[in-house]
DNA sequence: CATCCGAGGTGTACGACGTACACCTTTTAT
DNA sequence: ATAAAAGGTGTACGTCGTACACCTCGGATG
């Protein structure tokens, strides 16, 4: 005989995907299976596939749940400021769920959430005066730059062990030795960054600054390309 | 009794890591499972693990047989050249193995060999003069644009199904105003870049013709930031 | 009222996957 | 000749996504 009904507000797309969601930011990624999932909102794993097509569609709805709350860029003052503060705030999302950076990079369909977004950045470029043509290429440059990161080729892996400990100094001393001999422009842009100053070494780079030198890099170019061809060229 | 003995040469961590590229390069990356690939070797599972410790190692393995053949960055006419030889020889690395960059993507390790080319990059900048923390900067911007892809979140998804049906120009006409009213930016860039002739839709755009265009807005700029600032700023 | 239906939930089962562990065999070095 | 290392085997476990057949309700409809 069952318990006292513990009146369960029956599962629906949304609610699962929110679920999915607080368990993703509370246990990481790889705790989002449809097993664990089912588990957490009190159902039988299979129960989930009434309401998702399945894994693939529950990460895409994982995804627009999210981009569906962003902002669209404000028309006014000129594209550079609104495509910036859009693409500023995507970022703010993916800071906000570290594992979201990975699901969109995995991503293989385009949801209307997400056309609507990638549709509204497009257009603030249009609207801003920038031809069909150069937008195009605008979007193609900024890459996933759209979602709020880049692609960090440069950057130290994430180390899920436990902080490296304190190691002495003169072992310190000698792993830069060795470090400086065997990557020798790696290491000096490193050592660059922390002005030199070995006791700074974990600490890896600020990846905000990064991301907004190279954002505002790519749209002063930009606007290079776009006030340097008003009249004269066909972009 | 076993069949006359057909000589099989050990495997080797060489030769597993080769297999498992030619795997891939035929039958994409999900065929490349330690079962899959222990099957082409004529060997049992377990045994792979003799010659990698896990498959992580595998693929962080197939990356680097790949990448440890890439040319280094000539040092002589300048750091741009030098550069953009360098990352278009990497881009035709990933054309040639269209499952890398995502094998890339995912990597979180960085091995010497893929240090040795982040070096060698980032050499070539210093080489041309440009300050250790421009270099750094330079380095984040051009991101996974080292390694010959950008994260192209304006692409179209890679479509695994038969090429699209021909599709009778009346539907594509009415789909095309679907997306027009739906999304009118995306469908104007789209639109200007086949130059209206809706027969072209589903050509997607010119990769290549992007990735250089996005390559050389970028080191255009930091060109522009380096010259800049001789002398004058300590960038 | 009786009936039906469809939305939501269940239970079992299958075929992958990565890999731990204990064991055997072959090659090589001494 | 012998010992040890290097390479290969076989079994087993836990996890995953999900196909398929079934059950169970709460309305809507006759």
């Amino acid at each position: 005989m069952p318990l006292a009904t513990q009146e369960r507000t029956p599962v629906s797309r949304s609610r699962a995907l929110r679920a999915a969601v607080e368990l993703a930011d509370a246990e990481g990624i790889d705790a989002v299976s449809m097993r664990n999932l089912a588990g957490r909102l009190g159902v039988v794993p299979m129960a989930l596939y009434k309401h998702v097509a399945n894994k693939e569609d529950l990460l895409d709805g994982m995804v627009d749940t999210l981009v569906a709350d962003l902002p669209r860029p404000e028309p006014g003052p000129g594209w550079k400021p609104a495509a910036r503060a859009t693409i500023l705030a995507a970022r703010e999302m993916i800071v906000a769920h570290p594992w979201l950076r990975r699901v969109i990079e995995s991503r293989t369909r385009r949801t209307p959430t997400v056309l609507t977004h990638m549709d509204s950045l497009a257009g603030a470029f249009i609207a801003g005066g920038l031809s069909a043509d150069l937008t195009h290429h605008v979007m193609h440059t900024l890459g996933h730059r759209i979602w709020g990161f880049s692609p960090e080729a440069f950057d130290a892996p994430e180390e899920p062990d436990d902080a490296t400990p304190p190691a002495d100094p003169q072992e310190v001393a000698a792993m830069v030795e060795h470090m400086s001999a065997t990557y020798p422009a790696i290491t000096a842009v490193t050592l660059a960054a922390i002005d030199g100053d070995l006791s700074r070494l974990g600490e890896g780079c600020d990846e905000q600054w990064e991301f907004e030198f190279a954002l505002d890099l790519l749209l002063d170019a930009f606007e290079r390309l776009h006030t340097g061809s008003r009249g004269s060229r066909n972009t």
